[in-house]
DNA sequence: TTGAAAGCGTTACCAT
DNA sequence: ATGGTAACGCTTTCAA
């Protein structure tokens, strides 16, 4: 690990000044093609790599964007980092990956060290409901996934409400009689608007809402499996579920077979994200899902937009449409 | 977007030199209580963060750490990458994520931005076959999954070949006659070893390799499918196969499924990473899996003690023991 | 306890 | 066509 070369060494063995090698690094001005071979010669020989923080110095850019998420394992997010990073690396930036854990405290100090980075924009899934720390950033930003509720910020989004109105009504379709919902969280965002999706649906066709259909979770694969075990506890049981989370889905149908019910003879059953596993379990599921790949590219798009535009423009948001793919689980 | 405040500003407005504010900051040298006061009150009142840029030139350190993968939506990745994350959010440094889409011409220009950001150390996966532009990086390196074969390299892998051994010995000690394997590109280490490991465990219980069980292909669910078509096509059809893969082993299984064929009685199934889905298809799927996360830390502790001792450390390889999960696929 | 100033590796203005 | 040099925002030595 010797000291690294610099635009000095090369200038000075190439008998030129930096600012000459600046000038033929950086294409920014005529050099004549004896000189400018010749500092290629030397740069090549050293194993020259410019110092990219100097540039940013002193240019006052870093082409670096930051990402502020949960945590990189819950299955939505790797085709949406996916679809960022595509769409950050056409455009030349990279990309500082930052995981919360769900903890705004983690949250809060990882946009400081961001911050300090200098990273041009930011992307944030929310961790929880606390979003204070996000008010007075003066870099772009946009939210995605968990969202703030505030229109003063940039938001890629999914239609949560309409989603879960989709799929609620799907099965009403079927005339099931007793929908049931495993819903999240109701201080997120997601958690609310999914379940107020599923309330509606419900009233509009003249249904009425039973809470003992509905079962608030934490988004994880275990509490999917408790709470649909407690639905099922019902009497009468539930004769269709929407699962209102991909987590929640994975546990819920973990439980559905563990008990040995019978989908969806027994119980109609409509899940949540279009995972990998949704076409190979039995019956494979119908599910309601979201371009995870574009919204990713969607997201990488507006952040860079924002950056050129200087954050000029006023806050936009973008709302995906949820579609709904039906399989053989729903009673189809 | 206005400027932001510098630590000459705050020290202008707290009637102080730099130095001193730097001091405060990074608690280097002691101040008097009210100057300390004074200045944290002006801090706080700009809202000044300071610029880690102008830090990192000066110190000769980022804290940064490249990671060089294929793409984080191939589900082997996740978990690992959060390992990673975790290990190196212990110890202050942040992550830089790219990637290479399996381009090898991609992965060596990632490479060359992540230096010219002076990453203090760099964890790869590789793209292809193609590892010569790694040959005089003087950054602190660690291969892993996809690793070359020199021995002059820092890596963590996986018992490839054992993982392999392991898992068709299982099938054998059933007393499968035909055991099948669905193998992965010969150009990569990890296909050659699983292979290998296949060939030699028949060996080793005197059968015999018979090449209509072998198929080789890419690492990709189309083609497990294609694969485990055609190995279905041989007469007689194998009783059992190991697919040697993730993405493989969901397309074999996709076309059991769709094909009609039981398991384990129309044939035996072994599968390769214990991803979510594993157990609750029908029937939950035995695997030969390996601990993604503790992989991911380890390769985050590795990293980060070749930072801190500079390289002068021999070049290391760990090597994580594959683990047999029986379920139900394999006639257990 | 505090400060002046050099230096980290670039870029770009202004000369030549 | 080329070069001298100030400046980017910080840390740290040396002096006061």
């Amino acid at each position: 690990m010797k000291k690294k070369p610099t635009m000095q060494d090369v200038a000075a063995i190439a008998g030129v000044s930096t600012a000459t090698v600046s000038n033929v690094i950086n294409n920014t001005k005529n050099v004549s093609e004896g000189t400018k071979r010749k500092i290629l010669e030397v740069i090549e020989s050293l194993d020259y790599i410019p110092n990219n923080l100097a540039k940013s110095l002193k240019m006052r850019d870093t082409k670096l964007i930051g990402l502020l998420i949960s945590d990189i394992a819950n299955p939505f997010f790797p085709p949406v980092v996916r679809g960022i990073e595509d769409s950050l690396a056409e455009n030349g930036y990279n990309l500082i990956l930052c995981e919360t854990n769900s903890d705004s405290n983690l949250e809060r100090e990882n946009l400081r060290v961001l911050l300090s980075r200098r990273i041009e924009g930011l992307m944030v899934s929310l961790a929880g409901s606390e979003e204070s720390h996000f008010e007075n950033i003066d870099t772009p930003l946009v939210f995605f996934n968990r969202v703030p509720v505030s229109d003063q910020y940039n938001k890629v989004q999914v239609k949560n409400f309409k989603a879960a109105y989709v799929g609620t009504t799907h099965l009403i379709g079927h005339d099931y009689k007793r929908v049931a919902i495993l819903a999240g969280p109701q201080h997120l965002n997601v958690g609310r608007d999914r379940l107020f999706g599923y309330k509606e649906a419900l009233l509009e066709s003249g249904r009425e809402v039973d809470s003992n259909y509905i079962s608030i979770r934490e988004f994880t694969v275990a509490e999917g499996y408790q709470g649909m075990k407690e639905l099922m506890n019902q009497d009468p049981k539930p004769d269709a579920v929407f699962t209102s989370n991909n987590a929640l889905t994975l546990g819920a149908f973990q439980f559905l077979k563990d008990a040995g019910y019978r989908i969806p003879q027994d119980i109609a059953f409509l899940g949540y994200d279009d995972t990998q596993w949704a076409t190979i379990v039995d019956p494979p599921i119908s599910v309601v899902r979201y371009p995870m790949y574009e919204m990713g590219q969607a997201i990488g798009a507006m952040i860079i937009g924002l950056v050129r535009s200087r954050g000029q423009e006023p806050s936009r948001t973008i709302a995906f449409e949820p579609e709904l793919v039906v399989r053989k689980s729903c009673g189809c």
